[in-house]
Order: C-alpha cells, then structure tokens, then sequence
DNA sequence: GTCTATACAACGATAGAC
DNA sequence: GTCTATCGTTGTATAGAC
C-alpha cells in the first residue's frame, strides 16, 4: 500500500541476491545478509516472514535483471544474432575469469541446491532458466535465414544452455579454462556446421518448402 | 594395520555418499548418517576426525565405483563405441525417471555446492570428472575410424560431460524430459555430422573394417 | 518500521568410561 | 573400537519495547 517502495527492502534484496550466487541459499545466514546490507535483522523479517521469502524475491529480482545486467550490452553492442550468443558465452567466461572461479551461474547453482527441497522456489528457478532461454531462441529465430528449415531455434537454445552450464561446472571445478574451451569451441563446430548447411544447398532460402534435406 | 577392512567404515561411507547424493554435504548431518548406517555417532569420529575427511572417502569411492556402477554394465552390453555414449546418456536419463528427478549427477551436485568452499575436496571432485572423461574419450578414440581426422575425441567427451550435466540440471529444474531430450538430441546430431564428415570424404581410411556392427 | 533480546533446535566436534 | 553425554556455536524465527 505504501507509494514508495521502502529502500531497506531492495538492500536486503540485493546483499542476499549477492551472498546466495557466493555461497549457496543453505550456508548463507540471515544474520550474514543483515550484517551486508546494513539494516538490523529484525527489519528482515518485517519485509520477510520466512528465509524462503526472501529467496523468492531475490529469484523475481534475477528476472528483472536479465535483461539490464546480463543481455542489454551485448545486445546493444552487437547485431548479429549468432555473434550475440557467442559473445554472451564469452561474457560468462569473463565472470569466471574476473571472479576466479568464485563465482558461477548463480541460477544454476540455485538450480542444483534447491530443486529437491524447495518445490515453491523450483518454479522461479525455471521461471529464469526459460527467459534465458527466449533471449537465446531468439537469436536463432532471427537467424533462420542463414540455417537449416530443419533447424530449431528452442532446441539450439537449450543446447547452448546446457553447454554453458556444465561448461561453468568444470571451468570452477578445474580452475582453468581447458574444458571450458573445448566445450564452447564444440558448440561453435556445431552451429558453424547448421549455418554452412543452412546456406549451402539453401542459398536462395525461405520461399518455401523445398525437398533436398540430408543424405 | 589391520588385516581386514573393518565392516563398520565401509557403511559409513555407503550411507554418507548416498545422503551425500540426495540432499547434498552441508545439509546432511553426522547424526543422519550415523543413523543411515546403524552405527552409533562415536564410530564415525573413530573412522573420520572430520565431516570434510568423510567426504573424501566418499569421493574416493566414487572413483572406484565408476566401473562397477556406471559403465561395466553398458560396456558388456554393447561393443560400437559411439551406441556405449548414448547408452550412458540413456541411463542418467533413467535414474532421472525413476527417482522422479531428484537424484542427479553426484559429483555435479558436490561440484556445484563445494568447488568454492571445500579446495581439497576440489581436486578429488575433478579426479572424478577426469575418470568419466577418460572412459569416454576412449570411446571415440576407438571410433576414430569413423570420425574425421581433425576430430578431438577428448574435446568429444568434454562437450559430452557438459551436456549431460546441463541437461540433468534442466531436466530436474523443470521435472520433465524436454530439455534433457532436445540437449542430448543436438548432441547426437553433432555427433553424427561428424561421422558423416568422417566416412564421407574418407571412406577408404584407417585399412581395418568398419561394415556394419551397428544393432 | 526499527531494534534488542532471546527462544528453541540442530550442528560438528569432544571427553571419557567401558 | 564402541557408546553416552555434552560442549560451544550457529541457525531460523519470535516477542515486545520503542
């Protein structure tokens, strides 16, 4: 009912957004975001009856954030839809790289700590996988001209994600780049190889069906 | 010293590595596990000064299980190295069906929760990586005849791992197969581009057979 | 809406009898 | 090598003054 959103709310918010990509929902303490954000705890649990609550606004706050802290430079500073993904990749990397390690795809980690034993938050989870996913298909979708009719954009999508998250998995469990690499440098192979065929046997494309397809 | 390896060790470890897989490290408390393996608390501190020594037994043990556990079953069963990949990834979709998605990949589970936190436990996690690595990197080493020379089977198996555990983190976020089934789908694809790549413009290589073994 | 004090349970780890 | 009792800490959550 109040008119303006109360500023001790959004710090809460933005030191346990912080603290659970670091650490984990389990470790982290209420005291321990309290003590980040600098409000007492019992303003905590003013603005949030239960831990659980609080994770679920720091999950809607990811989704709101995808777009101005994960997609919007790379899309403003790049066209090419295929170029876009790529580079999107890279700036995982960085994260990586920026961070040593320390930090990984903190819906990801969410993903694996939480979907057993936290069924509500489950959802949300999801809720921030599939955005993810829609800024990705699109890409392919506005790069079908250059791709197979046979190709899927939702499923390339999904393949670029998998291959991020378990790239990540074994950048932080290796501490190097190696398989990180290796596992990017496949799926470029793999998106390399749909575009030469999207454009080989197809270079005049999108009138129509047309016969010709694999063999 | 002892001669014989005591029976009371080898339950703790059994029980703790299963509490370990289903609800994580941090979460599962000694007390559990000491219930789990009907052995009483004080035993656990005989065999293990520490939680974070049990969890090395844990991991070491899972290096030793992958054989047994994992692959001997798949290996026996079928000889065509590239069906003994998608077999695995058969049967990691199979343990999803059947505990209803809430068990998932063990080591990707404590790689996630324990790479930041646990440094020692770190490189036991990634000797376990490297282990599964290694047996299907032998995989499409064995089927190097059917790939193109420039094919990297380690980078295979890399690109290979980091499917399978994206698509196990999606398939458990959403609780349903299509993620895991479009992930492992454009995986087969790529897969397959290559070994059309491989017998195409070279179908005359490596001397040795390679007609039909398929089925 | 802020702050202090505290209830109540679970945790990893330890001590010491047997 | 087994077992019980318990220490000291930390966790989430609450109560109630202001």
């Amino acid at each position: 009912m109040t008119p303006l959103q109360s500023n001790t709310r959004d710090k809460i918010v933005d030191a346990a957004m912080e603290l659970f990509a670091y650490n984990g929902y389990g470790p982290t303490g209420l005291s321990e975001i309290a003590r980040k954000a600098k409000v007492q705890q019992g303003s905590l649990y003013h603005f949030f009856p239960t831990k659980e609550e609080l994770l679920a606004a720091v999950l809607e706050r990811r989704k709101v954030l995808l777009w101005p802290e994960v997609l919007q430079e790379i899309w403003d500073r790049f066209d090419d839809p295929i170029e876009r993904v790529f580079k999107l990749l890279d700036q995982y990397r960085m994260m990586l790289q920026v961070t040593e390690f320390s930090h990984g795809c903190p819906i990801g980690n969410l993903a694996i700590e939480l979907t057993e034993s936290h069924p509500n938050s489950r959802r949300l989870i999801a809720e921030n996988f599939d955005n993810w996913l829609k800024a990705v298909e699109q890409c392919f979708h506005e790069a079908s001209r250059r791709l197979p009719d046979t190709a899927d954009p939702r499923r390339m999508a999904i393949f670029v994600l998998t291959t991020m998250e378990g790239a990540v998995m074994l950048a932080r469990t290796y501490r190097d780049f190696r398989a990180y690499d290796a596992a990017i440098s496949s799926l470029r192979e793999y998106i390399e190889g749909l575009i030469e065929a999207g454009t080989s046997w197809d270079s005049r494309k999108k009138p129509a069906s047309r016969r010709g397809d694999r063999g």
